[in-house]
RNA sequence: GCCCCCAUCGUCUAGAGGCCUAGGACGCCACCCUUUCAAGGUGGAGAUCAGGGGUUCGAAUCCCCUUGGGGGUACCA
């Protein structure tokens, strides 16, 4: 058996889908498993919907997610590459012509002079009478000069393929044997538009069968296409390729997951700071598993595990607080420097939008990254987590100054008291180190919790209750900041501006 | 309506006739660790395997029916 040729061919009608990433991703591992060839294709022939920008996200997050393709068309600068350009549908508007050429030849097909008035009012009789709607096969008997007295009416013709009749059957990788009598496809389709345009189950056929996939892996929802695609495939003599339909991923009511009831762009996942490490693992195992007890796996350890047959015939409802979870289990597994880059952006974002004044150095981000690493579910939380760093003026409630079983007074001393200790201190070397035993003693000597005296000071340095741990955020702030932000929550604890 | 597909904890899943008084993970709860928050550790609640019939010595696993859910029914992809 020679290696097998799989293929995503993403319509640039939107951007990026989840649904269509995870079927990118498992054409992808499906190759990289086999040792087969994974082909982009691009689906541009519905102009209407389709848009340049759209095409750029798509390719972006592919790129981004780290499925490289194969063969793929000439896009964002990259030439095209493989044997069976080009890879785009405008670019083969040609073989579409010289197919349906074929299939009228051998009428296989033929034109249909059908209004779009004429075929409503068949669909509304046929509703209204509760049958299945169906095309009434009005042309499919024309005989020359018939046709050539619509012409001369002015009537444009789409083309029609004959479904003929009998039972289509196939035996799709993951669902079994699935038989379908073809009387149910809904009479002769349209694969050209009068227009001169051809439509989706013609196009994926011929540009399928030209690029020799051998295995096409999607989604389940075009289970029911398939019949009509097969019957084109032995229409126009071609093997007919292996269908693998994957689960549908799911909304939380268990619908096909939508723009209206889950995020489903991949570009929003990426600007909440999910990481691909952590998407791909975490769709790889969506209605797919090893069979064993792992579950943070690399791309490469799902390739060599990855077996289609394995995967499920039910839909998955996407569950996010699971991606949440295998995103910080990656983020730990990141080397320190790439976490770095990877956190750069967020942090310009941060900048950007006004949330920080200041942008930290790679080196101080480098230094902060012990602390940080296990507190950051995404890379979008570095502000929420550690923010109050790099803003000039802190602002906060004063009434946090004050832990629950002091008063106003006694913060006011603690604070002063601390400021003494940590100014003398850090005199010699400001280090967590250094820190944290006088003022443990300080806590001591006083009869303060511990508790309540850091948290004191945590609020004076950061306003806010929970942070990373309070010395190494002393560190981060710096000596002279540190001070500042105490003698400002001393001044205001004094000016008795904190309510009770 | 018609056609097709599917069905194990709330969710993702293990399970391919006896290893299952159904295992793991997320989430949830408790405890431990602890200056807060996390992370981590330990433990717990949570599924009569949709229901009913068969087949079999034996069924979550095979067959049938019912129910429920989903997808498709375009001169969209």
């Amino acid at each position: 058996m020679t290696a097998p040729r799989v293929r995503i061919a993403p319509s640039p009608t939107g951007p990026l889908h989840i649904g269509t990433a995870r079927t990118a991703l498992f054409n992808y591992l499906y190759a990289r498993h086999t040792g087969g060839t994974f082909v982009l294709r691009l689906e541009d022939t519905d102009q209407a919907r389709g848009s340049l920008a759209y095409e750029k996200d798509i390719l972006d997050g592919l790129h981004w997610l780290g499925l490289h393709w194969d063969e793929g068309p000439e896009v964002a600068g990259e030439a095209a590459r493989g044997p069976y350009a080009p890879y785009r549908q405008m670019l083969r508007l040609p073989s579409y012509a010289e197919a349906t050429e074929r299939l009228l030849a051998v009428d296989a097909a033929y034109p249909c002079y059908c209004t779009p008035d004429e075929l409503d009012a068949d669909r509304k009789a046929q509703e209204a009478a509760k049958e299945p709607p169906r095309y009434s096969g009005r042309c499919a008997a024309l005989t020359a000069d018939e046709r050539a007295a619509r012409v001369a009416d002015g009537r444009t013709a789409a083309i029609r393929f004959r479904v003929g009749s009998g039972v289509v059957a196939f035996d799709d990788i993951v669902r079994g044997r699935v038989e379908i009598d073809v009387s149910n496809l809904g009479g002769d389709f349209v694969i050209v538009r009068a227009d001169g345009t051809p439509l989706y189950n013609f196009t994926v056929v011929v540009d399928d069968a030209a690029m020799d996939i051998s295995v096409v892996i999607r989604g389940e929802d075009h289970l029911s296409n398939t019949p009509k695609q097969i019957l084109l495939y032995r229409a126009l003599e071609h093997p007919v390729p292996q269908f693998a339909h994957l689960p549908l991923i799911l909304n939380p009511d268990r619908t096909k997951m939508s723009k209206r009831k889950s995020q489903t762009a991949v570009s929003d996942y990426i600007a909440e700071g999910f990481i691909r490490e952590a998407l791909v693992n975490y769709l790889a195992l969506l209605g797919w598993a090893t069979g064993t007890e792992e579950e943070v796996l690399s791309i490469d350890e799902i390739a060599e595990r990855f077996d289609l047959s394995a995967v499920h015939k039910g839909g998955a409802v996407f569950d996010r607080e699971r991606l949440e979870w295998l995103n910080g289990q990656w983020i730990r597994r990141l080397d320190p420097d790439d976490l770095v880059d990877r956190l750069r952006p967020f942090i310009e974002a941060d900048l950007a939008a006004g949330r920080i004044d200041i942008a930290p150095t790679d080196e101080e981000l480098r230094a902060l990254l012990p602390v940080i690493t296990e507190r950051l579910p995404t890379l979008g939380a570095i502000g929420d987590l550690v923010g109050f760093l790099w803003v000039r003026d802190l602002a906060y409630d004063p009434a946090l100054l004050v832990p629950k079983r002091w008063d106003e007074a006694t913060a006011g001393e603690a604070l002063r008291a601390a400021r003494t200790v940590i100014a003398e201190t850090g005199a010699v070397a400001f280090e967590a180190d250094e820190l944290e035993p006088p003022l443990r003693a300080l806590a001591e000597t006083r009869g303060w919790k511990v508790g309540d005296l850091f948290m004191a000071i945590r609020v004076a340095v950061t306003g806010r209750t929970a942070t990373p741990p309070l010395f190494d955020t002393l560190v981060a702030l710096g000596r002279e900041r540190a001070l500042e932000r105490l003698d400002r929550a001393i001044a205001a604890l004094q000016e008795g501006s904190v309510p009770r």
